[in-house]
DNA sequence: TATTGTTAACCAACTGGTTAGTTTAACCTT
DNA sequence: AAGGTTAAACTAACCAGTTGGTTAACAATA
């Protein structure tokens, strides 16, 4: 009766308490998750779970440093430096919205991180922004074209933290910005979401 | 010997526990906060906390319906809706970033509530928006301006949510963006800031 | 003026359920 | 033989909520 022992080898015992603790942290919350019932998501004794990971705060980390590694998947490293600003600004508009639907169980467990800053998953968080090497292509990008004269000069991370956040911002807010708004068709409006964003951004730091 | 009992009437019990229990709650979250440490810090016994309250989910609404109450002092009742555009936005952004120095302890639990977000407390924040008549107002005259053909015809939701996000997605951001923008000094950033994003924005929907 | 009753505010100590983490003894596969 | 796995019982701490009472203030009664 009980469900098969033999290492049959592949789901990965690993792996499904990760994606089982995955859901559970971001359904409740470090706290509010509960190791018990991670294990019988994951089909799996709750013994397992100490013998792979030692304690739930390490469980917890190891759900952290393995969607990092999912996301550097989705990351950017492909495109070219010399494309211009436009095109760099309409492929990172397009991944974060991409990205946010598949990491749909990411985003809570960000939130959270955000709420108590905590050095050792903030540096993780950075680290990936940072090798994803986006604030330096665009910065760069930027620059040049201040020096161009197409784009008005002005403080350079100021203009990246505007467009950060306009996109991550909705990505992040949207459930109360969806209601705020009234946005009902929210598919729709997050795809022309892509266009908007490059647009006002672009006209807004442009030379007039 | 026992504190002075009689209704002397002031720092007021309730109080006492609500303010005690606002940073205990942003600190830790709800599964996290214990409702034991709120009665210590508020120098109160715990049975007081159930007397008062009746439960700790109680409790946690209280603070948040309190929390609204104070928001709304700030709030920007007063901004007269015959005022220019570039006004509005300037008001806008100052009083957010004014706010967001007051309510620090509010943030926390605003993240960790968009984490899951929570029909009861998600209707209070939306409500605490409409009741600003934020979205109407710079609704109402951005589309004037696009009548006037100042403004280029786009969706005016995707304009809201763009200058909302600069300025709010900042503010919940900023741990991550400081570090990522290397900025060091955070105080000038935000103040420079309430003029970047009036200056983005405003020229990235203007008409050519 | 004493006496009694009532009530809101308060407290120390307890209860009972929960939970992270452990242990044991066995089983399976390589 | 060894490493992975299971079910089940266990523990020690923890924690939301309760209990059974105390205290001060006030008002009605006598």
């Amino acid at each position: 009766m009980a469900a098969g022992y033999k290492n049959e080898s592949q789901p990965d015992t690993n792996e499904k308490i990760i994606l089982a603790a995955r859901t559970e942290f971001a359904d409740h919350g470090y706290d509010g998750a509960r190791v018990d019932r991670i294990a019988v998501s994951a089909g799996v004794n709750k013994a397992m779970i100490y013998y792979h990971f030692n304690s739930k705060r390490n469980l917890y980390l190891a759900v952290i440093k393995n969607h990092f590694e999912v996301i550097k998947t989705y990351a950017l490293k492909d495109v070219d430096p010399e494309t211009s600003l436009e095109n760099i600004l309409r492929i990172l508009a397009s991944t974060f919205v991409d990205m946010s639907s598949r990491i749909t169980s990411f985003k809570p467990i960000i939130l959270r991180e955000l709420a108590n800053p905590n050095r050792e998953v903030l540096k993780e968080i950075v680290a990936a922004f940072t090798e994803s090497r986006l604030p330096e292509l665009l910065g760069h990008s930027l620059s040049i074209e201040v020096q161009k004269g197409n784009v008005r000069p002005m403080d350079v991370r100021q203009m990246i933290a505007s467009f950060i956040t306009m996109n991550i911002g909705y990505l992040l807010l949207a459930p109360l910005i969806n209601r705020v708004l009234v946005i009902d068709d929210r598919e729709t409006f997050i795809q022309e979401r892509r266009e908007a964003v490059v647009d006002i951004f672009l006209n807004g730091i442009r030379t007039r």
